[in-house]
DNA sequence: ACCTGAACACCGTTCAAGT
DNA sequence: ACCTGAACACCGTTCAAGT
């Protein structure tokens, strides 16, 4: 064997905070938050789970920072438009980046040390709200309703056993097999007649939901109190 | 010491399934779903782990049987009422059991194998809805975003670091102070003005939503689509 | 029939050690 | 300065063994 000047530097890219968030982010988003332990995210950057702790406090320390970067992902409302437009855009992208990092959901306002994307999320939220006319109780039931559809909803779709029609009819099956034939009938239509549609897709509900509590705020903020 | 003629039948209640699913989820309500391990339950039965797969046959099937206990507890909706009156008893129903079993919220809609209980609370839902003149799509949005709501009001309720004034004061204080002083005015307004004086719960947000939700759903039911 | 003990392959985290 | 190996106190689950 020839003797190397240099060892190779195969897997010699230095170790960042910033490596070790986005890998973590990716390998969460691949396999869910348990996929996501310092043994496997030390793997996937080539060193053993007791390197991270040069970059990260602990594990709490690690999805803060990753959380962080979730709310980096969403758009603040458009501050050139009315509040409604800026509020459906705004829902639009919360819903997407939900849906693009999915283990995220349940942990997005659960935060005690919420990062700077974070904070500058909800300041514009409010800032938009309030620069629309809106009191301060008013503001608050508008941002409650919405976030609570927006996350309620990412989370339904996210635990959903199924998406299409042909998963549900797969799932339907093994759900009612063990139970007497139309014990459930209401329920039994609302799959065979509905959720069994070719073209079904729980995901297209988002907007009849979101419209709805749009118009029915913009109805409330127009009465005084 | 006086002989005994029988050993002390302290602990020995036999194990039944029932017993376990009853532990396990007053285990849960107390430390979350983190605190119900196989060790745990065992210890809180004086049994070993093992001694519980006689009785479930793993701990999916554990939690597929608990999370049908709490949907036995939400009441269905009554059909001696208006549609609007039976779908507002019925959230608040939910949202109760929901609080009572925090641990819940996430897994409640996530379920491959749905219990009895589970499916003839979905049942009774649809029902109620088509017997008020929904007709299927309609019945499908109206369950869509009632229930993305109420999980997701669940869910902020119960992953949000604070509850009362006086915690969100303390909260806030440790979540703004690695940044400069006024850095998100909006937010700072909202916590000042609003999220800090004595009776604030975000607890009480819950109806002003719901009664939004059900507002516009009556609208869209009386417009044929 | 019902429960146990030891074991296996995992966790997050600490601590002393290596280069 | 940066990373590692061994260890500790945990997981869910299997399997052979006890009564």
């Amino acid at each position: 064997m020839a003797t190397e000047a240099t060892p190779p530097p195969v897997r010699r890219v230095p170790l960042s905070r910033d490596r070790v968030l986005r890998t973590a982010m990716s390998v969460a988003d691949a396999g869910g938050l348990d996929m996501l332990t310092m043994r496997t995210l030390g793997q996937e950057l080539g060193v053993g789970p007791m390197a991270l702790y040069r970059h990260i406090a602990n594990k709490d320390d690690l999805v803060d920072a990753i959380i962080d970067l979730v709310f980096a992902e969403i758009g603040l409302p458009p501050t050139d438009a009315d509040w409604m437009t800026a509020m459906r855009e705004r829902a639009i992208s919360v819903r997407d980046a939900l849906l693009r990092h999915r283990w995220a959901v349940p942990l997005m306002e659960s935060r005690r040390h919420p990062g700077p994307a974070n904070l500058q999320h909800h300041d514009a939220v409010i800032g938009c709200l309030l620069g629309a006319g809106f009191d301060m109780a008013m503001a608050a039931h508008a941002y409650s309703v919405l976030d609570a559809y927006i996350y309620g909803f990412a989370l339904t779709k996210m635990t959903l056993p199924f998406e299409t029609g042909e998963e549900v009819a797969e799932v339907a099956q093994t759900m009612l097999q063990p139970f007497p034939l139309n014990a459930y009938p209401n329920l039994a239509a609302f799959i065979t007649e509905h959720a069994m549609k070719p073209g079904y897709d729980y995901g297209d509900e988002f907007a009849f939901g979101l419209d709805l509590i749009l118009d029915g705020l913009e109805e409330r903020a127009r009465q005084p109190a």
